[in-house]
RNA sequence: GCCGGUGUAGCUCAGUGGUAGAGCACUCGAUUCGUAAUCGAGCGGUCGUGAGUUCAAAUCUCAUCACCGGCUCCA
C-alpha cells in the first residue's frame, strides 16, 4: 500500500473500541445520554412523547412519538441542548416505586408509551432521575451525574422511522442514533473505523474492481455481472459443484417460471404471494381466475416434480437434486441494496428426499459440507441459528406434529454435531424450521447464508412417495440446504471479507505481466499464451505506461500476483515476480513460475 | 412499503438565482522508461426525470425515479 503517512509517525498505543456489552462504563455512560437526549428533544419538542431508548453495541437510541419527522437538522439543535443539560450537572438518581405510584405519575406526565412499558415490567419498577428535571423508567444501570459525561466523546448520528414494538402496523415512531465513549479519541477511533468500512463495501468495490453493476433500466436489485465478476461466480460454483459431486449430488436444471397452480400446491401462493413478482397471464379473464404463470420465488416445488417423476425406491433414497437455480422475489423497494439483498439471485439449491432413518446423518453431512465451504473460503466469523416457527403466528403450513418433529430433528443434529448455536423464534420458513448461518458485512449488519430445513410439510402436500422394502408406500422426508444460501450475497459478503483481496484461486485476474518497454511486449504475450493454456487468468499490459504506473494500477486492482518483464528477464526465460501479498520475488524461470501457480491455485494456497 | 438523507462528466467531488468546473479515467501526440502516479493536447454533462415559480433555475417549490442510513421483511 502506499504510506501516506509521515515516516516519522510512531507507534501509538491502539485505541480499544469495546462494544456496550463488554463494558459495564459503556453501558452507564450510553443509558444516561440516551436519557439526556430524550430530556433534551422534550425540551425543545414538547409534545414528543417518549417511548424507549436503550443501548446498543455501537452506541445507543431513543424512539419518540413526535407530530413532526425529526430532521438531521434537528440533531444539532438537540445536541447542543444536550451539551447544556450536561454542563448543569445533575445527579442522576435511582428511585424504587410502588407499581401503582408509578402509574400515577405516568399518568400526570401523559405518555401512553410509557404506560404501556409499565404493565409489561418486573417488580421491582425504578426510576431514573436527571436531577429534579426529567424522569424515565429505566432498569439502570446509569452514571452518577450528568458532569461524567464527556459532550467531545457524544455525537448524535441519524434518524430513522422506527415501529412501535417493532410492528408494521402500530405507530411509526421517530428514532434517533447515537454514539458515546469514555473519551475523544474513542469516539474519534470509532468514526475512523466507520470510514474504513465504507472502504471495504463491496457496492464500492464491486464498482471499483468492475465486478457488477446495476442499470436504472434493468431495475432495482437486479445485478448484473461483468466478465471479471463472472468469474468469480463461476468460480465459486464450479468449487461447489465439485464438493457435491464427491457426495452424490444429481445436478437438475428446471425453467424460471411455472404455473401458478404449481405454487398453491407447494403453498407459496398463500403464504409467500406478497414476496413474488405479479402473475403473468394472457388476459384479464385468465388473470381473475388465476390461470397464468409466475416467477419461481423457490426452486422446491420444480425439484419435487422431478422427483415425482417416477416411482421411488427406498434405494434411490436419499435422493439430492441440486441446481444453481435463480430465484425472483419483489422485496420491498426499501430493502433493497447492493449484492447482499436483490430482487433475482441465484441460490445454490439442493433437496433431498430421504427416508426418516436417514434424516438425522444426511442432515449432519449436509452441515459438515457447509462448515466446510466455509471453511475452504476462510470464513470464520458466524453465528448458528435454530430458526424455529412463531407458535403464536399463522403463517405456517403444516401440522403442529410435523413441526415439532422437524425442529427436534434440528436441534438433536446441532447438538450432536456440538454446534454452538442461538434460538431464533418466528425465523422459520413457512414450510419448515431450519438451521441457518449467519454473517456480518463491513457495516455489522447481519445477513443468513447458508441454510438447512427440515421439511415434512411440502412432502405431505404433493403427496410424495417412496416404495418401501417391505413393499409399502411411505412419505419421503425433506432437506432443502444452501451452503452459499446465494452466490450474490456470498459475493457481497466474500467482497467485504477479503476487502476486494480474493485469494488467488478466485481472484477475477491471477496475474498480470508489465512489460518494462513495449518492446517485451511480444514475450509477454508468449508467457500469456503459456499460462493461459494452464487455465491462468491472465492479463497483459499494453499500456505503455511506465512500469511504476503499471504497478499502482494493477494493486488498485488487488490482482495477486505481477510478473516483470525487461530484457533480463527474457534473457533468462524469466519472470520478475511481484506479489500483492509480499512484494518483490526477485527473478524465477518461467517453467517455475507456470509450476508455483497452477500448484496454489489447485490447493486454494498462495503464490 | 414507512421515516430521514443524497442525485452535477465513466469515477471522486466543487459550484445557493445571472454564459457548467477540477482531478482521475478515456482518446491522440511526445517520451522507451526496472517495482505504487512522465509530459502535453483533446474528448466528455439538456446538472436523475417531469412540471411549476422567475426576465433568468444545477441552485427555489411540487411530483416522480434511483441510491444511501434506519424500520419492517429476507437468501
Amino acid at each position: 500500500m502506499p504510506n501516506d503517512l509521515p515516516s516519522s509517525a510512531v507507534s501509538v498505543e491502539p485505541i480499544s473500541l469495546p462494544k456496550t456489552s463488554e463494558s459495564e462504563t459503556l453501558k452507564k455512560i450510553r443509558h444516561t445520554t440516551s436519557h439526556v437526549m430524550a430530556m433534551a428533544v422534550q425540551k425543545l419538542f414538547p409534545k414528543a412523547q417518549v417511548t424507549i431508548g436503550p443501548w446498543i453495541e455501537n452506541g445507543f437510541y431513543y424512539d419518540f412519538d413526535a407530530p413532526d419527522p425529526f430532521t438531521e437538522k434537528d440533531l444539532k439543535a438537540i445536541k447542543k441542548e444536550m451539551i447544556k443539560i450536561i454542563n448543569r450537572k445533575l445527579p442522576v438518581t435511582r428511585e424504587e416505586v410502588p407499581r401503582d405510584e408509578a402509574e400515577r405519575r405516568i399518568k400526570e406526565l401523559g405518555e401512553p408509551y410509557k404506560l404501556e412499558i409499565l404493565a409489561d415490567l418486573q417488580d421491582p419498577i425504578t426510576i431514573y432521575h436527571l436531577g429534579d428535571q426529567w424522569w424515565d423508567l429505566c432498569a439502570g444501570p446509569h452514571l452518577d451525574n450528568t458532569a461524567d459525561l464527556n459532550p467531545s466523546a457524544i455525537d448524535l448520528e441519524s434518524v430513522a422511522g422506527a415501529y412501535w414494538r417493532g410492528d408494521e402496523t402500530k405507530a411509526q415512531l421517530q428514532r434517533i442514533y447515537g454514539t458515546a465513549w469514555e473519551t475523544p479519541e474513542q469516539l474519534a477511533e470509532y468514526k475512523r473505523r466507520k470510514e474504513e468500512a465504507l472502504r471495504r463495501d463491496h457496492r464500492k468495490l464491486g464498482r471499483e474492481l468492475g465486478l457488477f453493476l446495476f442499470s436504472d433500466v434493468v431495475g432495482p436489485g437486479l445485478p448484473l455481472w461483468t466478465p471479471k465478476g463472472t468469474v468469480l461466480r463461476s468460480t465459486l460454483e464450479d468449487f461447489l459443484k465439485q464438493e457435491q459431486l464427491k457426495r452424490g449430488y444429481l445436478p437438475v436444471v428446471t425453467p424460471h417460471i411455472a404455473r401458478v397452480d404449481l405454487f398453491k400446491v407447494s403453498g407459496h401462493w398463500q403464504n409467500y404471494k406478497e414476496d413474488m413478482f405479479p402473475m403473468m397471464a394472457e388476459d384479464d379473464a385468465a388473470r381473475l381466475a388465476e390461470q397464468g404463470f409466475a416467477m419461481k420465488p423457490m426452486n422446491c416445488p420444480f425439484h419435487i416434480q422431478i422427483y415425482k417423476n417416477e416411482l421411488r425406491s427406498y434405494r434411490d433414497l436419499p435422493m439430492r437434486l441440486s441446481e444453481f437455480g435463480t430465484v425472483y422475489r419483489y422485496e420491498q423497494s426499501g430493502e433493497l441494496g447492493g449484492l447482499t439483498r436483490v430482487r433475482g439471485f441465484t441460490v445454490d439449491d439442493s433437496h433431498l428426499f430421504v427416508t426418516p432413518d436417514q434424516l438425522a446423518d444426511e442432515f449432519m453431512s449436509v452441515v459438515d459440507l457447509i462448515l466446510s465451504v466455509f471453511n475452504s473460503l476462510q470464513l470464520k466469523n458466524f453465528k448458528a441459528r435454530l430458526s424455529f416457527r412463531d407458535p403464536n403466528s399463522d403463517k405456517y403450513i403444516g401440522s403442529d406434529e410435523a413441526w415439532s418433529k422437524a425442529e427436534s430433528a434440528i436441534q438433536k443434529a446441532a447438538d450432536a454435531l456440538g454446534l454452538n448455536y442461538f434460538l431464533g423464534v418466528g425465523e422459520a420458513a413457512f414450510y419448515g424450521p431450519k438451521l441457518d448461518f449467519i454473517f456480518q458485512d463491513a457495516l455489522e449488519r447481519e445477513w443468513q447464508l447458508g441454510t438447512v430445513q427440515v421439511d415434512y410439510n411440502l412432502p405431505e402436500r404433493f403427496e410424495l412417495e417412496y416404495v418401501a422394502e417391505d413393499g409399502s408406500r411411505q412419505r419421503p422426508v425433506m432437506i432443502h440446504r444452501a451452503p452459499f444460501g446465494s452466490l450474490e450475497r456470498l459475493v457481497g459478503i466474500l467482497i467485504e471479507e477479503y476487502a476486494g483481496d480474493f485469494p488467488l484461486w478466485l481472484a477475477p485476474v491471477q496475474v498480470r505481466l508489465l512489460a518494462v518497454t513495449e518492446e517485451f511486449l511480444p514475450y509477454a504475450k508468449t508467457v500469456a499464451a503459456q499460462m493461459r493454456s494452464l487455465g491462468i487468468r491472465v492479463e497483459v499490459d499494453t499500456s505503455g505506461e511506465r512500469l511504476g504506473k503499471m504497478i499502482r494500477n494493477a494493486e488498485k486492482q488487488k490482482i495477486p500476483v505481477m510478473a516483470v518483464i525487461g530484457a533480463k528477464e527474457v534473457e533468462a526465460n524469466g519472470l520478475s515476480v511481484r506479489t500483492r501479498a509480499s512484494g518483490e520475488l526477485g527473478a524465477i524461470a518461467v517453467a517455475d513460475v507456470l509450476e508455483r501457480l497452477t500448484a496454489a491455485i489447485a490447493q486454494y494456497g498462495t503464490f
